[in-house]
DNA sequence: CCGTAGCTTGAGCGATCACTCAAGCGTGAT
DNA sequence: ATCACGCTTGAGTGATCGCTCAAGCTACGG
């Protein structure tokens, strides 16, 4: 009936996702997305309508990878704060790809202007500090943690998040697995302690 | 003998610094530029040669006066450990203006082009954390704390990093606080502990 | 074997980008 | 009063931006 699309959509979103994640969303032009994606503008358009449209598209493919990996692990893990503790470590070992969470760029790079896809990595940060949250709610309830399980989550996603800009800062393998152990030992002290130290 | 200037150098610089670290390098255009320093183009670049040129030299504004700020708070207190632990608490206390550091928003953003302004961003980064690992340097010289300066400095400036992109996410003013709180806690519980936390 | 539906194609659209320069103008020396 | 210097001025440079659309191509139904 219809000629055959010569581009897989999926792996040409991992092309996107990858180019954008590297380079931001101003500083990638169409010539960028045209070379990595080995398409015409016009198709790049039939197939995600725009520039925007295709960033916000990697950006929900992006969170959902990042959380798919976090349940995934929490999923193994018999305790839930363990899993947690276990995820900090993980991702200081993986990270060594030097890129901050696109996330986390995104709502630096296009905070300014409202209606940008800026208000939506925000939803989606707020969406995997929920997830934390939950976490740590269960592994109250278990007796594995004290203090606000909130507040708990705020801290834990403060220390992954700067993690991540340490890798960008072009900080090594190492010394990065080195800065997760000392978060999570510091996460470890913290739920140990007496909750003064959290709630007071 | 010479037509004077309409403008201050010092206020165009400040005027500019403003409007690079709310959009960012790219976003910003010299349309902006032109409104917000109130300046033809043909005097923009006179004064500061090039877009980019401006942007390096806000940059360093940007920095010198981080540094400065940091600089005078640990003249003030009597205890380096103390002026760390006061910095930590008043930048929380401070950042209600909802905007990331500027060296990280610069990092994230300019990280792929080598030759950009993103290297310098990195570099006073660095200079940043020397400063912090000769406070810890002094306050283990007199026995404020213990454990290796400079993993603490990582730690430390971690937690610096976070507590401004968390800002700039949008959260609120008491909550900011209540994170800075629990950071400083987790700092000084870390520094009284037995070193095998953080050296472990 | 042709017709048509639905895609790809790529030249080119207007807008905006960073930037330039010939001309105008204010200023202090003469 | 006049001149010349050094600045400001802003229309305009070529390049690139995101994006469009008429034309062509490929597949299938009849």
């Amino acid at each position: 009936m219809t000629r055959a699309r010569p581009y897989d959509r999926d792996t040409a979103l991992d092309a996107a996702l990858d180019l954008f994640w590297r380079k931001g969303f101003h500083a990638t032009s169409l010539k960028d997305l045209e070379l990595a994606l080995a398409m015409k503008p016009g198709s790049i358009y039939a197939a995600f309508s725009s520039k925007e449209a295709l960033f916000r598209e990697t950006l929900r493919r992006y969170f959902e990878t990042e959380q798919g990996q976090l349940r995934a692990l929490a999923a193994r893990e018999t305790s839930p704060f363990g899993g947690l503790v276990a995820h900090l470590r993980a991702t200081g070992a993986r990270v060594g790809t030097g890129r901050a969470c696109m996330l986390v760029k995104t709502v630096l790079e296009l905070s300014g202007e409202t209606g940008t896809p800026g208000a939506e990595a925000r939803a989606y940060l707020d969406a995997m500090r929920d997830e934390f949250t939950r976490l740590f709610e269960t592994a109250r309830d278990r007796g594995e943690v004290t203090g606000d399980p909130a507040r708990l989550a705020r801290l834990y996603q403060s220390k992954l998040i700067a993690l991540k800009v340490e890798a960008q800062r072009g900080v090594g393998g190492e010394e990065l697995r080195a800065l997760a152990d000392d978060m999570a030992s510091e996460i470890v002290a913290l739920v140990s302690a007496n909750r003064q130290a959290v709630a007071g």
